[in-house]
DNA sequence: CAGGATCCAGAAAGATACTG
DNA sequence: CAGTATCTTTCTGGATCCTG
């Protein structure tokens, strides 16, 4: 698998239309601030909209909704309505969200690493500049 | 290494102070619609400011700039002035670019196998929400 | 409880013009 | 060539109020 033709195939995407560069399509929606706390999240069990709100600190309603529609669309997460008397839901990673998960969490394990190195980096640039 | 843990530190963290959270910290900028094109463009070798515009399809002169800034202030590049008559500023990936590319291009080739499945999720939503 | 609707301030980004 | 400066437009997200 050579290293050009990726790279290749990813910039002509983004090149002709952004809607079809799968990059970018899944990298801007990871990219918004919540999606990625609320996978991880969610990668305990299944939780509900309040058990989120909780879970996730300082989201607000509004962007918890977003964002779980967001996931629910792409197919990340399912959603369960229970038609109890005061309503309940329920939502879940699917198995595409799983598997998400897995170079996910490879892609946080280095910059776990290497945080610190970049938090030097940016010191030493800022410094130089003044 | 407990899922678990990993996922307590990264909520913890981004609860404390947006700018103590490495995840976000990075994903942050790896989120800018630019940062992941460019990093994976240089990955071929240096380039001058000039490819780099050619190269990446649509972007200007302000957000290049801008996201060069960021790269170089972060570690992931660096940048090379030659004082000709006419400036001439060559960038290439550092090491710790390189590294980042490892387990970035793992979700890239990630997405590129999921993203039929994900445009059908997004389309079978749409249809149910009319 | 789990949202939907609306308003609005601030950030992000495109267009344009200028410079060492 | 490789930027910087400025203006303008677009987008994002928080706050607030409302509902089945």
């Amino acid at each position: 698998m050579p290293t050009n033709e990726l790279r290749t195939r990813v910039l002509l995407a983004a090149a002709d239309d952004p809607g079809k560069c799968a990059v970018r399509d899944v990298l801007d929606h990871l990219a918004g601030k919540w999606s990625t706390l609320v996978l991880l999240y969610l990668d305990d069990g299944p939780r509900r909209f309040g058990a989120l709100r909780r879970g996730v600190p300082r989201i607000s309603k509004r962007m918890l909704t977003q964002t779980l529609r967001e996931l629910e669309r792409d197919g990340f997460i399912t959603r369960h309505a229970f038609p109890t008397k005061l309503p309940s839901v329920e939502y879940r990673l699917s198995p595409l969200g799983e598997s998400f998960l897995v170079p996910l969490r490879a892609l946080i394990v280095w910059v776990e690493k290497q945080h610190g190195q970049i938090r030097r980096a940016r010191t030493r640039y800022d410094a130089r500049a003044d």
